[in-house]
DNA sequence: GCGTTATTAAACCATATGGTTTATCAAGAT
DNA sequence: ATCTTGATAAACCATATGGTTTAATAACGC
């Protein structure tokens, strides 16, 4: 149940590590973008912007159609489901929202109650 | 108030981005653990394991406590709340965390597709 | 003190990463 | 056909990363 790929975690991460790939994913969240779109706000070559673009894409951040000459990029949204999942194992330590459901649905799994309790 | 520090997600992802130091972390979801005890399940050398805490450790995922000669780890949670802070600006278009928790909660009994998507 | 245990520091190495520049290729526009 | 545009590929470079090994440091047991 649950299971998350690990090497696709690793990419996932990876590919959210950089400020630039993060950038490019905010500005797919308004709508499509060329990757010459993508490209354009940042002070690097084209050719490095489409490098990031394709990290984007081995993460399964980003899918892409070629429609003539422009390649068409769109945010996909299945890995911030599977970032979503590998933080719902941690919710109890942060007291996101999950917490209380997260604990009934792992009730089950856990031997014995936690006495740990962080405040920082 | 909801201002992420960009290179501090860089960090924190990159820290993330590795499974040693997920599975490190994983251990610490348990209990505190000495950096030596963290780093026995892994085939690597103590002082490759002791840099990867450090990576943690500067993602400020752990922090340490040093009590004599044993430096002690304890996970840190608010990192997490970060990255569901950050998460939860793309919910906005994907879903979003409750349709995870019920994909979550129905998973026992429907064998329906759920939030998953890995097995890359 | 002396040896053992827990850990970091330093030097080193191979590979990955993020960037560049210079081709190269395919598709529109004229 | 030719020129321009949108994008990749390839070669290259500097630095970062993840690992090693060999000291070095500090605390505990004897």
């Amino acid at each position: 149940m649950v299971y998350q790929d690990p090497a696709g975690l690793d990419r996932l991460f990876h590919a959210l590590s950089d400020p630039t790939r993060r950038a490019m994913l905010q500005a797919l969240t308004d709508d499509e973008q060329k990757i010459g779109d993508l490209a354009k706000p940042f002070a690097m070559s084209f050719a490095a912007a489409s490098k990031h673009v394709r990290v984007l894409e081995g993460a399964g951040l980003v899918s892409r159609r070629i429609e003539g000459r422009a390649h068409i990029c769109r945010i996909e949204p299945a890995p911030f489901a599977a970032i979503d999942q590998w933080l719902s194992f941690y919710a109890r330590f942060w007291g996101g929202r999950l917490d209380t459901l997260e604990a009934l649905l792992r009730a089950d799994d856990i031997p014995q109650a936690s006495t740990r309790e962080d405040k920082t």
